[in-house]
DNA sequence: ATGGTGGTCCTACCA
């Protein structure tokens, strides 16, 4: 048996939901992480997907702003949503699904972008993505994967953490999303679950890796200023079990695209 | 080059 998960940031769901049958009909995953579906909690358009055989569906949605679901042919046997920093904001929901093997629990994950100035003291933006770090490293250190499970975390996690998860290194050094707080905070949150990057594992840490493109490019395919801001984490128990990373690149060119392409991890079981 | 584009929901705010 294998076990397919693709995360996506897909800008909103309702004004996407083609697309998001395109990508589930090409890569047939068991389960959708989205993020930023912008869509009120109960309004999620749920008829195509289960359509498709996508039954089940956990969603945490706000209007207008931020919202996460999860999408999957496979049942869930738990259910989490938290919200970290003590807002109101859907920036996160976990399920576990049972596998052939241990059930593996997914954290689906969106990290608040930050504004534009990569300094707390002046940006309250910048200073709650710093603290939602905080309370994610905090969560994780006490154990956030039951005993008995795997885990998995995704999601548009808003930090290109190495050198070449960007475009380039140097230029980006102050722009928030590659500031070495920012990088910083996030490898503290991975330490603290202990978690393997499966990307990484797949491209090598000096190749060039991006699932984001912006929008403000004139062409942003020529330009090719990306940045490496969705992860796919997963305990070490899980890790070798990954035989497969895909990033969908061609989603960016597809028409009324979203700015972050999906990404895909296949496990074995 | 302190712009550029895009989504939400109607006026700015967020990315």
């Amino acid at each position: 048996m294998s076990l397919k998960i693709v995360t996506w940031n897909i800008n909103s769901v309702r004004l996407r939901i083609g697309l998001v049958t395109r990508l589930l009909d090409m890569w047939k995953p068991d389960v959708l992480c989205l993020q930023e579906t912008k869509c009120p909690q109960g309004q999620f358009p749920s008829a195509p997907l289960r359509d498709m055989g996508y039954h089940h569906i956990a969603e945490s949605g706000q209007k207008g702003y931020h919202g996460v679901a999860i999408i999957s042919r496979l049942p869930f046997v738990s259910e989490d949503v938290r919200r970290f920093c003590a807002k109101d904001d859907c920036r996160h929901i976990a399920v576990a699904v049972a596998t052939r093997q241990k059930p593996v629990t997914i954290n689906n994950f969106y990290v608040p972008a930050g504004g534009d100035e990569p300094d707390p003291a002046i940006n309250e933006k910048f200073a709650h993505k710093l603290q939602f770090l905080d309370e994610m490293e905090k969560w994780f250190k006490k154990g956030s994967v039951p005993k008995d499970h795997e885990g998995v975390v995704v999601g548009d996690l808003n930090i290109a953490p190495l050198e070449h998860d960007v475009w380039s290194h140097k230029d980006l050094l102050k722009v928030v999303s590659h500031t070495p707080i920012e990088t910083a905070g996030l490898n503290r949150v991975q330490a603290a679950g202990k978690w393997v990057d499966v990307m990484r594992q797949h491209v090598p840490a000096d190749k060039k890796l991006y699932t984001w493109w912006s929008y403000r490019a004139k062409d942003w395919e020529a330009a090719d200023r990306g940045r490496r801001l969705d992860h796919i984490w997963t305990t070490s128990g899980l890790a070798p079990a990954c035989k497969e990373l895909r990033i969908l690149k061609e989603a960016r060119g597809w028409t009324q695209s979203s700015d972050h392409v999906p990404v895909m991890a296949r496990f074995a079981l």
